[in-house]
Formats: C-alpha cells, sequence, structure tokens
RNA sequence: GGAGGAGUAGCGAAGUGGUUGAACGCGCCGGCCUGUCACGCCGGAGAUCGCGGGUUCAAAUCCCGUCUCCUCCGCCA
C-alpha cells in the first residue's frame, strides 16, 4: 500500500553520496526528477532537498523493481533501496554532482503517486508569477527557490550565532499592540473583548525595544516579523522581517562596528568581502552627488550643480528656476552623443515621472555643440557649463532645472537608470556606505506640519538641539542608513532618552498634550525612571537575501509572499467571513461607494 | 489614486483583419528502444485565443468596458 514506510529507513541523501558511498547498501527517499527509460534499462533521477542522483533499473540484475519502476512518473515519491557502484567507463557525468556513481536499484517502494504538474520543476521553466504563487509548494521545489530557502536559514542562524556571542539576548515583543499615529498605514486587529477597539499589527518593534532598554536588557535583538499596510513594489510586502538590534550605553560608532561585523559574517555565506573600513557619507554630500539617500556607488556619474553658470542666462526655463530658489543640475553620459531622439525622449519621459517638467541636452560632437537649447546659451555659458561637467568630445549632457528636491529625485534616478542600462556596473561588486546626518524632520504639505523622517525617537545631533527651537528644517538627526549597491539595507538611530527631550520633539511635530499623552504615555513614563543611553539599528533580512541571492524580486526569498494587490492566490486570503464572526467583533459592514 | 507592460493547449511562446483546419519548443498519452543524464525514434490527444460588449461580410488581431499578474509614480516614521 502507498505510503507505508515499512522495511525501509532512509540512510542517506541523494545530493550527498559520492565515490567514497562506493559499494555500500543505501536507502533513498525523494521525488522522481524524470524518468529515462530505455526499453531494457531504466534511469530514474531521484531529488531530495540535499540534490539528486540516478537510479538504474537493470532487469536483469532485478526483474521486480524493473517492472515497478515502469510505473513511475515524475514528482513520484519513492523509498528505494539499492547499492552505490561507479559509473561504467565513458558514462560518467562529470557536470553532476552524484555524476561519478549511481545507484543499482534493488527495491523500489511507491510512497504517494502525483498529478503532472502544473509546470516543470526546474530551474528552466518561468512561469507566471500568479501560477508560482498558486501552487508555490511545487515552486518551492524547483532548486532556485529551495537554494533561496537555505540561504535565508542560514543568513538567520549566522545572525543568531553571532549575535549571542556579542551577548544579545533574544525576545519577543508583541504581534497584538497600539497603533500609533505615526510612519506606515497600520493594519488593524479587532478586539472582541472590547467593543469597538483595535490593536495593531506592528510595523516594528520600535517602542519595545526602547522599553526592554529601561528594563536594563541592554543587548536585545529579534528576527521581527513587521507589518504595513502600504502598497507593494519588488522590494515590498506587507510583511517582511527585520533584524532588530538595541543597545544601550554605547555611541553610534559602536552600532556601525556591530553592524559591519555582522553584515561580514552574513555576506560570507557567499563569499561577498565587506571592506574593513565602510564609508561613511552624509546625507546632504550623498543628495549632492547622488540625488539619492541610497547612492549606488558602483560607478560615477555624479551630479552637477551649474545653478551658478546659467542664473543670468538667456535661457529663462535655466536661469529663471535659480532666481525662483531652484536648481539646474546635470549628469554626463561617457560617449552618449550617440543618443537618437528618440532615446533621449524616453529619457525625458523617464525624469517625468519624478516632477521634472522637462530633460535638458547638450551633446558635444567633435568640438561641435549639438543641442535645441544651444542658441539660449551664451558661448562663455556654454564653455563653463562643458567645464563644469568635465565633457569631452563625444559626451552627452542632461539636464533638469527645478525645485532642489525634484532636481534630486529625477537626476538620482536617471544616474542609477542609465548605469543600469549602459552596463557601466560591476555585478560582481559590492559597495557599501553608511549615510548618517539625516534631516530629522520634513514638511508633510497635506498636514501642514513637520513630520520625522526617521522615527520620533530619534535623537537629534547634539550640537543641533538648540535648532528645535528655531530651526527644525535643518535640524540634523542622530540617525544613519546603511546602503548597498543603491539599496537601502537598514537604518537606526541613537534614541531619545529623556523626556524633556522628547517632549519637545513631540511639540516640534505639533502634536498635542492629550495626543502625547494618549499615543505615547507609557514611553513618557518609562523614561520617567532611569533610561540609560541607547541605541539600535533594523535590518531588512528579505532585501539582504535578495541581494545575496542575486535575485531581483523580494517574493523570492519569502516561502509565502502576496501578490501587488496584497492577495495570496493559493490560500485565497484575504476572503470574507461569516457573519457570525464580524458579529463576535462587534463589526458591521458599511458600502461606502 | 495614477502610468506603462502582459494575458493564445498543462507550461513557455509565434501570430496585428480573411487564403493556416491557430506555428514551434517543453510536458502529457501510446508504441519501440539495455547506458541515458536536455536520451532517441514513431504515433496521438490537448486551445470557448482572460472575460463581456461592439465594429465588420469576416476579429486572437480593430474599438469600449472589465478581471488578473508584473514594473513604476504617489505612498512606505
Amino acid at each position: 500500500m502507498l505510503g507505508n514506510l515499512e522495511g525501509f529507513n532512509r540512510t542517506h541523501n541523494c545530493g550527498e553520496l559520492s565515490i567514497e558511498n562506493e559499494k555500500v547498501n543505501v536507502t533513498i527517499m525523494g521525488w522522481v526528477q524524470k524518468r529515462r527509460d530505455h526499453g531494457g534499462v531504466i534511469f530514474i533521477d531521484v531529488r531530495d532537498r540535499s540534490g539528486f542522483v540516478q537510479v538504474v533499473f537493470n532487469p536483469d540484475l532485478n526483474q521486480k523493481a524493473f517492472k515497478k519502476a515502469e510505473e513511475l512518473r515524475s514528482e513520484f515519491v519513492v523509498a528505494i533501496k539499492g547499492s552505490i557502484r561507479k559509473r561504467p567507463q565513458g558514462n560518467i557525468n562529470e557536470e553532476l554532482p552524484t555524476g561519478r556513481i549511481e545507484i543499482e536499484g534493488h527495491e523500489l517502494k511507491i510512497l504517494d503517486k502525483a498529478d503532472t504538474t502544473p509546470f516543470l520543476i526546474n530551474d528552466d521553466v518561468n512561469p507566471g508569477e500568479d501560477l508560482r504563487l498558486k501552487y508555490r509548494y511545487l515552486d518551492l521545489r524547483r532548486p532556485m527557490m529551495r537554494d533561496m530557502m537555505e540561504l535565508r536559514h542560514n543568513a538567520v542562524k549566522a545572525t543568531r550565532d553571532f549575535l549571542d556571542k556579542k551577548d544579545f539576548w533574544e525576545i519577543e515583543t508583541p504581534l497584538l499592540t497600539k497603533s500609533t499615529p505615526e510612519g506606515a498605514r497600520d493594519y488593524l486587529v479587532p478586539s472582541r473583548i472590547n467593543p469597538g477597539q483595535f490593536y495593531a499589527l506592528p510595523q516594528s518593534p520600535q517602542l519595545f525595544k526602547q522599553l526592554l532598554m529601561i528594563s536594563g536588557m541592554e543587548r536585545y535583538f529579534q528576527i521581527a516579523k513587521c507589518f504595513r499596510d502600504e502598497d507593494l513594489r519588488s522590494n515590498r510586502q506587507p510583511e517582511f522581517t527585520q533584524i532588530d538590534i538595541e543597545m544601550s550605553f554605547i555611541t553610534r560608532e559602536d552600532i556601525f562596528e556591530l553592524t559591519e561585523n555582522l553584515l561580514r559574517r552574513i555576506f560570507a555565506l557567499n563569499d561577498i568581502q565587506v571592506p574593513k573600513e565602510v564609508p561613511v557619507m552624509t546625507y546632504q554630500e550623498a543628495i549632492k552627488q547622488y540625488g539619492l539617500d541610497k547612492p549606488d556607488l558602483r560607478f560615477d556619474m555624479r551630479l552637477k550643480n551649474i545653478s551658478d553658470v546659467v542664473k543670468e542666462s538667456e535661457f529663462n526655463i535655466f536661469s529663471g528656476t535659480v532666481k525662483k530658489g531652484g536648481q539646474v543640475k546635470g549628469i554626463k553620459v561617457n560617449n552618449g552623443s550617440d543618443f537618437s531622439r528618440s532615446q533621449i525622449d524616453e529619457l525625458e519621459d523617464f525624469v517625468k515621472l519624478y516632477g521634472a517638467k522637462g530633460l535638458a541636452w547638450i551633446k558635444i560632437e567633435e568640438g561641435e555643440i549639438n543641442s535645441p537649447i544651444a542658441k539660449f546659451l551664451s558661448d562663455k555659458e556654454l564653455d563653463q557649463i562643458i567645464e563644469r561637467m568635465e565633457a569631452q568630445s563625444g559626451d552627452l549632457l542632461l539636464f533638469v532645472a527645478d525645485k532642489s528636491k525634484v532636481v534630486a529625485n529625477s537626476l538620482g534616478n536617471l544616474r542609477v537608470k542609465l548605469g543600469n542600462e549602459l552596463d557601466l556596473i560591476d555585478e560582481d561588486d559590492y559597495k557599501f556606505t553608511w549615510i548618517v546626518d539625516f534631516p530629522m524632520f520634513e514638511y508633510n504639505v497635506e498636514e501642514e506640519r513637520y513630520v520625522a523622517k526617521h522615527h520620533p525617537f530619534t535623537s537629534p545631533l547634539p550640537e543641533d538641539i538648540d535648532k528645535l527651537d528655531n530651526d527644525l528644517e535643518n535640524l540634523k538627526a542622530n540617525s544613519y542608513d546603511i546602503v548597498l549597491n543603491g539599496e537601502e539595507l537598514g537604518g537606526g538611530s541613537i534614541r531619545i532618552n529623556n523626556k524633556k527631550l522628547q517632549h519637545k520633539v513631540f511639540d516640534a511635530m505639533n502634536f498635542t498634550e492629550d495626543e502625547i499623552k494618549n499615543k505615547f504615555g507609557f514611553l513618557m513614563d518609562a523614561f520617567e525612571y532611569g533610561t540609560p543611553p541607547h541605541g539600535g539599528i533594523a535590518l531588512g533580512l528579505d532585501r539582504i537575501i535578495m541581494i545575496l541571492g542575486n535575485t531581483d524580486s523580494i517574493r523570492n526569498v519569502i516561502a509565502f509572499p502576496k501578490t501587488q494587490k496584497a492577495t495570496s492566490p493559493l490560500t485565497d486570503a484575504p476572503s470574507s467571513v461569516e457573519e457570525k464572526q464580524l458579529e463576535e467583533l462587534h463589526i458591521n459592514l458599511v458600502n461606502l461607494d
């Protein structure tokens, strides 16, 4: 009968068998990857988590097993007894880890049969995302996905080992917690016992880890699930995992060192070196030179400011923008003068996505200037632009004139796009950098108030504290991000550990006394009882695995991810619920249309 | 909330108004085959061209709507 293991005890994993095991009797179990039926002899590749191995059924050796092997189809689950032998001369397959040996099949048991799968279980096929997610348990059988899961496990294991050695304690914090007003939209969970009230799933364990510092836990970490009800991207899922760390009695540099060593350990899993010295760049410098706060340092093409050169220019789009307080900046595409008009139009469409109104361009062709805006620029201005841009014959210059924020964002993203498309990036290069001194606040036009750029528990830079009273715009935070190849791996800060200062920060954000009390009263209370200086960092585990695993979708590093509409084709979540469940939760559905 | 791309047998994919009864590859089913490992050879089944309207003598192909997946903007302390 099917499924019964009677008489079979697994002795080896398929992928681990080698010439060392010659003449050994083995029992393997796994899935049929492939059957090659030659009529007189049948080859079966049997796959388990460790890899696969070839089993041969020969009627001359074992008629019964051979007959049984004729029934086999792909993805049948089997148990096989046999003996390891060297492959005959000329039949060694050097391509395969187990290619020097094979199993002479003596006894075959079919543990379960399988229907033809919706897609083939190998890395050569590329089924649509919805199919992969609907049959995720089959998708995960593919070597690529199996490898991702193993990599993820190893990274988490390395993290736990490393932090344990450094005297950190892994402490769990609640998933059912309190909704906080700042930041991302919360996932809410209705309380049955408290009609009309809701828990929120944590966007991060931020407040709890600070409370743990006040508790004297001193060094905390958690592989923490976090939830944010915002729109999805190729690197953003509504539930994701952070390596969450907090320490007491430390400086920013202590956190840098710890994080670098942790990353060193994790990236070593794929032989990627974290340099001895990870450079530190200020936010202001990053925006100035690269336009983004997560610069990709694998290629140059920095932004150059030509505002001063064109501020009196005839070309109104440039001079007018500068006079209104905006900027004109440009990037240089080496040997880009052969870009066609339609290619440049495409680049213009791209920067418009980021709010730019247009993209001005100048081609330097054999000393000749080719540009629709050249006629509005004086020779002197052109010369100065070329000098500022360090342009040579054959180059293409691209300019955006706008508010500084739009200029930085549009050119910064254009730079990344060109870097990728022009193949300026060495895929084997890994450029880490710290970004520090972020602005504490950003003005939110919709809410007509300042909001925290990192979070409101971030300490301002000590030398900037006075600006809390009069210069919020330029107040810098003691916060930091770790960036790799243009991807933000994580960020953190030194926290406020003082009630008075915390209160001032809330004030700056226009919180009322009542709001502070209702939303953060418990933190303010805790600050009364002896709070150590503390700080920490949260690293995006999923993004780290993406880069380590060299994949461009976060879904490939999560066993059961959601689609872009935050649904699961596998479980069909989310779904409607029974009327009775809603009643228990005191919830009435209303139609808002 | 918005922009773009995609949806054709189980999977991948060609086909942009008719003369093809919708290619091709993989898989599947049957037969043959004793050294394959992308096995080979012969034969076969399998498609309301995402769904709903419309234009036309004629629609996979053009138009409108709608659903799903992907990428991006906004959003993501």
